[in-house]
DNA sequence: TTGACGCATGCTGATATGGGCATATGATCG
DNA sequence: CGATCATATGCCCATATCAGCATGCGTCAA
């Protein structure tokens, strides 16, 4: 193993986990409660092995749990693991609150990525 | 664009910027202020190319500016873009203050009292 | 102008990823 | 047991990504 490690094993970290926009709309969706794959799958308009596999690595960060019900198996919520990334960011809450000196100014014309959900 | 897409660009959301673990470390840096490249390359026990091209997928998602000081380039933090993903992890707080019906007895790592709902 | 310095890029190699598809595995029912 | 739903996996392909290295480019000093 001397090798090149291109990155980080997505499977091993949460902020790696929730970069993926349909897991982070699986998660959102189990907000609402437990849910079977396929019917998981459908309302994100993915295949059912597609949802399978964003699920398992939800589930080995420790987002998701699963739980058999009869022949389906139910996936529900742990948002637990979030906590870390939600502590973390508001680690810089601070920093765009406060109106920076000038910064203000000197983005006025940037777009923000104002991506939410 | 026929093309499988493997994932979206990096470049393109803020998710994917903080994914990679040394670029949280240079934002986390740069709540000191800002700093030359070198000097965050070398604090971070990265190569300077290595430095740069973080720099720039940070950048290009507006989480850092750069601005010319002689012959350096000093790049300070722009933290708004961090603000979505606080606050949509914020959307599952309650998930885990809430002490779940029965999540919390179910993943102490144990077994609930047969109380299956 | 010539260097040296500071930083950005381009290129390569190894690997991680996600999607599509076929198929293995599991569980339920007749 | 065999048929069938519900999932999980394995494979392949195209692409994204990261690290290392060499090099291009702009800036400043002599």
């Amino acid at each position: 193993m001397i090798a090149t490690m291109a990155r980080a094993a997505t499977t091993s970290d949460v902020f790696n986990a929730i970069a993926e926009p349909q897991r982070r709309e699986i998660l959102v969706l189990l907000r609402a409660g437990e849910r079977p794959v396929t019917e998981l799958a459908q309302e994100l308009g993915m295949t059912q092995p597609g949802a399978s596999k964003h699920l398992r690595v939800l589930r080995e960060v420790g987002l998701v749990r699963d739980r058999r019900a009869g022949k389906q198996r139910l996936y529900c919520l742990d948002a637990r693991g979030l906590r870390p990334v939600h502590e973390w960011t508001g680690g810089f809450e601070r920093f765009w609150n406060e109106s920076f000196d000038r910064l203000d100014a000197y983005v006025q014309g940037l777009r923000p990525t104002g991506n939410t959900e």
